[in-house]
DNA sequence: TGATAATAGCGAATCGTTTCGCTGCGTCAA
DNA sequence: TTGACGCAGCGAAACGATTCGCTATTATCA
């Protein structure tokens, strides 16, 4: 019986994500200074990895610049957004309502915040 | 460099612990047949992810039963919760508005989760 | 020009997860 | 008793994710 693949980007995928997000897109040389500072991995493992998940789409490389240089697929909402779809279907089963509560009923926000969400739910309710 | 551990519960832990959280107290023959169901593994699959998740923490057991009785440790909101946290922290840096936003801009709500959400929100500015 | 360093890629080792075969034990009916 | 059956456990295979060593290619410059 085989394995389902899983379509989530794994942990060091998500490392590497966020560090495209943070720094744009960037040589090998600059997100391996980042991944290695965090977990103290070799050069190499970055390389290899970026070469993984060029394989899978999760970044894009231009191969005319020198040194090459990657760039995110996806930025991080659309990212965020899809791993939530997930999260929320494997545990929730869909309903995404029941997890804005959870989350709501256990966060501190400010006044900005609170009033954007408001907002929203004015919005929302408006159509 | 060893990897470190995710402390996640894996894809068919959490498929179990659905299980679990549906059917209450089980023993492992009921939870086989959910899981053989939704995928078709032998029981024996199912019984050594009991005992890895059992090792885990990630459920208990009554030995005493016969067969013996297999349930979560913990409910499916405090779990939800975690690994909510977790994607935060991973995804939107421990930003949780970031995201309840986010779900927000892009998810239905009927009447009653806009008022209940409208009430949490007065709770939280309210102190 | 030859040594040195940066860049890129590949195959294999390692690790945690998932799967299953095989074995042992207890129960129950013939 | 014996043999069929359900329950439980263990070790190892299979698999994807992660890590790295080794090699090749290209740029740098003394």
């Amino acid at each position: 019986m085989p394995r389902s693949p899983s379509s989530q980007p794994t942990e060091v995928e998500i490392q590497i994500l966020r560090i495209l997000w943070e720094l744009g897109p960037s040589p090998v040389r600059e997100i391996h200074k980042r991944l290695n500072a965090a977990k103290g991995t070799n050069y190499s493992t970055t390389v290899k990895m970026l070469s993984v998940m060029l394989q899978k789409g999760l970044v894009k490389r231009d191969e005319d610049a020198q040194p090459h240089v990657y760039r995110p697929a996806a930025n991080r909402a659309k990212t965020g957004k899809k791993m939530l779809d997930d999260l929320i279907e494997r545990v929730y089963e869909g309903s995404a309502m029941s997890l804005v509560l959870q989350v709501l009923s256990s966060t501190r926000a400010s006044k900005e915040e609170l009033n954007e969400m408001r907002r929203m739910l004015d919005q929302m309710e408006g159509k």
